[in-house]
DNA sequence: ACAATAATAGTAATGATTACTATAAAGAAT
DNA sequence: ATTCTTTATAGTAATCATTACTATTATTGT
């Protein structure tokens, strides 16, 4: 994989925001800084970085991905009104044990796992409250 | 939500199986019963079944999304290569606790929450070892 | 049985993602 | 540093899963 200016910047903001953008909006924030770059070698380059695990790629839900600069094992709450997602600050170790057992019952050879809370943020919760008014 | 002949026969099919099928594959499944039943039925049907928390909507990888007939919470594993999904039989209790800390940190109004192990099925395992002579 | 209304089949439209191609840039070899 | 080989890019077209639309049909409460 060469380096590219285009894939620098594209990593260089995603690592900047905790905000888990969509591949449209990461397109966004690169044009700021390079304004001729194309969406498709965005997405081109987030499945590469993605791939190579320099990023992490969430297939949460809605009808688009969403991808994080923090290539490390954290955990994700997931808002399902607004779809907005965020960091978690949980003990990864606890989950580790359990992927031994995984990997004896089915067979797999697990390389990883994802968790993810779903619920309502603050925000959709005090929308929920007037709406019940 | 009414009761009608498609709508059961979708959810009877999703029942059946543990292979948790995409829309497409639920359409053809269901399509040996319903010969007119049309896609869009089957994509609205899944979206209100899982809403209804009849069943679960699988919002893993690739492009397409997958339906598992089993509402209650379990976890699954994927495989990077091929795709498949399959059912663990995992203990939830451990993971409940976490619920809680995880609305007292994060301010969410967690309901719920989703755990995924990511590695390579027994089948594929065999594949790569034949690559690798 | 009738009326009100939700659901369906069939089709068209949408929208995220991927594929294609000529040009440009990166890294290796000279 | 210059040339060469190859990968990456920009711009555009194509794909494909999903959603929206509409006239007709089926369900359910009265």
């Amino acid at each position: 994989m060469r380096t590219t200016r285009q894939r620098q910047v594209i990593l260089e903001e995603l690592r900047k925001v905790t905000s888990h953008p969509t591949a449209d909006e990461v397109y966004e924030m690169v044009r700021k800084r390079l304004p001729h770059i194309s969406l498709g070698t965005v997405y081109r380059n987030l499945e590469l970085l993605s791939a190579a695990g320099e990023i992490q790629t969430l297939g949460l839900a809605g009808t688009q991905k969403r991808f994080d600069g923090n290539p490390a094992n954290h955990y994700h709450a997931r808002c399902l009104k607004c779809g907005r997602v965020i960091d978690l600050d949980l003990p990864v170790k606890a989950l580790n044990g359990l992927e031994d057992a995984v990997a004896e019952t089915s067979g797999f050879k697990v390389v990883g796992h994802r968790l993810k809370f779903l619920g309502l943020c603050p925000r959709c919760q005090k929308e929920e409250q007037k709406q019940d008014r």
